[in-house]
DNA sequence: CCACGTCGCTAAACTGATTTAGCAGAGCAT
DNA sequence: ATGCTCTGCTAAATCAGTTTAGCGACGTGG
């Protein structure tokens, strides 16, 4: 790549100054005393030669590379990564950054190898993003400079971004009420495992959180709760097939997430019942699948856009050391309307 | 980041030896001549010091960075760009390098400054990826390098890693031949533009033509085909019912994705008829949603995590030239069944 | 007239590696 | 004794920038 580019030498031999006077204009140093004829030369000789510098060169003097590091746990089987890299990579930008990618995949031995490639290439900073919202445990070696934690927290007192669950539960719960549901409100995805160890998740107990405060708030409370083993699609399935078996069949549903969402309408469609006429579905995620369901599923929205964004604006910008919260915008479609009866 | 690193005169000083020989021993140079205790002695310095190559001064010299830019049209609102950076990644790694990630949103201005970030930190090789199978004009400012087109290919005569989007098509048919479906095979996703136009989509056409093949060999035609604007779910939906109001209805259909696949589904729901026994269906790409549908739904897989593997290793270890078909495994489930009558 | 400060600029050191050119000593043949 | 080769190693140049230290000319005040 890159053949017969022009150095800092050329540009200073071509404007008839020495390099230290190139480097010093190119950078915009101030306090210098280099005559403003002499600005003009060194950009025009930069200019006409498309002069750029050398990374390389650069940052073995200054040890800073333009390179940020987004360490990840999993980017390929959540699809909820790209959002977040493509923020980060969007801030990234306009800070005139670049993105250095890895993965561990969860494995101790990947994770080094990350880290040391890492290291070696001298990176101004590492995001450090879960998939999954969760609290997790961050490599010691890269506590030698500026770390974000995305998506994710930990015991050491770092700067994090994390989607606003909490919030979006108290949403959920308010939507439902504000179309008049009250005692017949269901919830789906319950889930021990994810509630009680932060490790796994902090999405689920926050979201239980906002959503009962909420429903406590105006006297409500929930009228069952599903567990399910997992959030996938079959257990959202089997869930509301056992809560259509109750004697009184909820007005509305809470679903954890999307794919139990999703496994929820294939039950209603078996059973022969319609979204929202018989039974309101709100839910998490915005999932793409939330849009091609028919109707459309009304679901708290991930902001991983926002949040790879906001990551590097933290690293970069400085936060101001506390967790950053980013809302999650509910996505209004057709599956919530007011209680039939 | 990185701090008090050793470096090679402090490996060089502890074994009692010049830069050159400790260079040269860790760089396993060959002829270099070097006695056995010296190399001994090196390595133990470098070890005990934990000595690891600073990138930079390196690079600066031989102009190599064992770097990679991965350089995309879009990575997220598709949700299968995480299984092209993922099966890079774990190619990249296996060799040492690392992965530069940039976006250039279709947009000249982001992609010029994509450019200029990857020549000016002279990456060793860069990989151009579409994330829908496309043709495409690569910049020819990267052209100075090696070049892999992942998901594409070009006027250019480059090195390109494509889907055997033909033989899924081949597969699809026979899938359904084997079956015993003969005449009333539908097919659903028709799109004159994504057929016509290379620079739009090369799957279109590539699946038609394997599909038609096949059928043709086996002096069977397609009953129907059904004409989508786009391959979205609700396009599905639509064809799939005008699909049933026809005097014979099919016993199987092809869906040119899984998208539409997601819509017919749908509809043959609304319907009131059950997958496989009154219908067939076989799909393309095995996105997660065919595996979360019930029945689930029988799909040829674009292999993203091979593709994205095989781009690299055609960059680093030198492509043969030719464009690298990489087949679509068939993921049976139970959407494909014989013929009632 | 001289010391001093300011202005405008530059030489050279420095970053941490790789690589070229070549040196000192041993062994051997003439 | 001399010339030659071979062995085992090193000094110094090089990559392309940034940064430190300082130089010569000029103006000014005492």
């Amino acid at each position: 790549m890159g053949r017969e580019r022009a150095t800092l030498a050329d540009v200073a031999r071509r404007a008839g100054l020495s390099k230290t006077a190139a480097s010093m204009v190119l950078n915009g140093r101030e306090g210098t005393r280099l005559s403003a004829e002499a600005h003009q030369r060194v950009f025009a000789a930069a200019e006409e030669l498309g002069y750029r510098p050398n990374v390389a060169a650069r940052s073995l003097r200054t040890r800073k590379t333009a390179t940020i590091a987004f360490v990840s746990d999993i980017v390929a089987t959540t699809r909820f990564a790209g959002g977040l890299i493509r923020g980060a990579l969007d801030a990234a930008r306009e800070r005139d950054h670049v993105l250095l990618i890895t993965e561990t995949q969860g494995d101790a031995t990947f994770e080094r190898y990350a880290i040391e490639a890492i290291l070696d290439r001298q990176v101004d900073g590492v995001i450090y993003a879960a998939m999954a919202t969760r609290r997790l445990a961050v490599p010691p070696a890269i506590l030698g400079g500026p770390v974000v934690l995305l998506n994710a927290t930990s015991p050491e007192p770092l700067p994090c971004v994390l989607p606003d669950d909490e919030g979006a539960g108290a949403m959920a719960a308010e939507t439902l009420l504000a179309q008049g549901h009250r005692d017949r409100i269901a919830l789906i995805g319950r889930n021990r495992q994810k509630e009680r160890d932060p490790e796994i998740s902090l999405a689920a107990d926050a979201r239980l959180r906002g959503i009962r405060g909420t429903l406590a708030a105006a006297g409500v409370s929930l009228l069952t709760e599903g567990f399910c083993p997992e959030w996938l699609p079959e257990h959202g399935y089997a869930a509301m097939r056992t809560l259509l078996d109750r004697p009184t069949r909820p007005t509305a549903v809470i679903c954890m997430n999307d794919r139990l969402a999703f496994g929820a309408y294939q039950a209603l469609g078996e059973a022969g019942l319609t979204i929202p006429d018989d039974l309101s579905v709100i839910s998490f995620d915005d999932d793409p699948i939330a849009a091609w369901l028919r109707p459309g599923l009304s679901t708290a929205a991930l902001p991983h856009e926002q949040m790879g964004r906001r990551a590097v604006e933290v690293l970069l910008d400085g936060g101001d050391g506390a967790a950053s919260f980013v809302p999650m915008p509910l996505r209004r479609r057709r599956s919530v309307a007011a209680p039939a009866d």
